[in-house]
DNA sequence: ACTTTTCGTATTCAATTCGCGTACCTTTTT
DNA sequence: AAAAAGGTACGCGAATTGAATACGAAAAGT
C-alpha cells in the first residue's frame, strides 16, 4: 500500500519534514505511511490525496491513474477504454480522429491558420 | 465518511449478513462501516470497492463519480473538465462536438446512413 | 396464529494499531 | 569542523479495530 507516495514527494521535491508540516502531522507520522510501517486514516489519506493532487485509487495501488481528470493524449499509447460515448468504449481510432479534430478546430480558433 | 455504503448495498439488494460474507468478515464489522461507527481498513476498503465496482474515491466522497471510468455523454449535462487534450481542459462546445463526432461515425460504420 | 429465522442496531472486550516524541546516524550546509 | 537538515527506527500512552454477543423488529415458515 503507498508504494507511490515516495516518489510523489520526491517529484514535488520536499523533504519528509516539509511534507508533514503540510499535512499538519509529525514527521516520524508521515513517515510511518511512505515506509509502510502504518496506514493513514482515511481522512489523512484523503489530504494526501489533496495535496499531491492525485486519487485515494492510487496512492493505494488500485489504479495506475495518477490524476482524476484523463488527459486524452495519454490514451493514445494505451487506449484503456477509461472513457465511453453511449455506454461504449471509445476505440483507439476514435480518439485517434478526435484528438486531431479539436487540435485542429483550436488552432483554427487562435488564427494560427 | 463511507456515506455512499449503506445505498450501494441497498441497490444490490444485499443484507448485511450476505455482503459481510462477500467480503469475508463480521457482519458487526461491516455494519459498522455502515453506519459510521468504525473505519476500514485500507485493504478492506479496497476489497469493498472491489465488490461494489466502484472507487474508493467514490466511497469516501472524494468524488461524485461512481465508476472508474468516463461516461462522456454524462459531461454533457454538467461539464466538469474531467478531460483535456494537450493539457486543456474539453470546453463544453468540444464536448459536444465530440459526442456528436463519435456518434456520426459509429452511425457510419453500421451502415445506418 | 405461533414459531423460527433473518434483519439491523448497539455494546462489550481483547488485541491491534495509531500518532507522536525521541533518539540516532548520514548527508548537506554554513 | 560545527551546525542544520534529512531519513530511519523504536517506545509509549491513547485510541481504534474486529469479532462476538445480545436485543427488538420484521419477514418467512409451519
Amino acid at each position: 500500500m503507498l508504494e507511490h507516495l515516495s516518489k510523489l514527494r520526491k517529484q514535488q521535491k520536499w523533504s519528509l519534514q516539509e511534507t508533514a508540516d503540510q499535512l499538519g502531522m509529525a514527521k516520524s507520522t508521515y513517515a510511518g505511511y511512505e515506509s509502510g510501517y502504518r496506514e493513514p486514516s482515511l481522512q489523512s489519506l484523503s489530504h494526501i490525496a489533496d495535496l499531491f493532487e492525485t486519487t485515494v485509487d492510487f496512492l493505494i495501488g488500485r489504479t495506475d491513474q495518477e490524476q482524476d481528470y484523463i488527459e486524452i493524449t495519454n490514451l493514445l499509447e494505451k487506449p484503456d477504454a477509461k472513457i465511453s460515448i453511449d455506454e461504449k468504449p471509445l476505440s483507439a481510432d476514435e480518439i485517434v480522429d478526435f484528438v486531431a479534430f479539436v487540435r485542429l478546430k483550436r488552432s483554427i480558433k487562435e488564427k494560427k491558420i
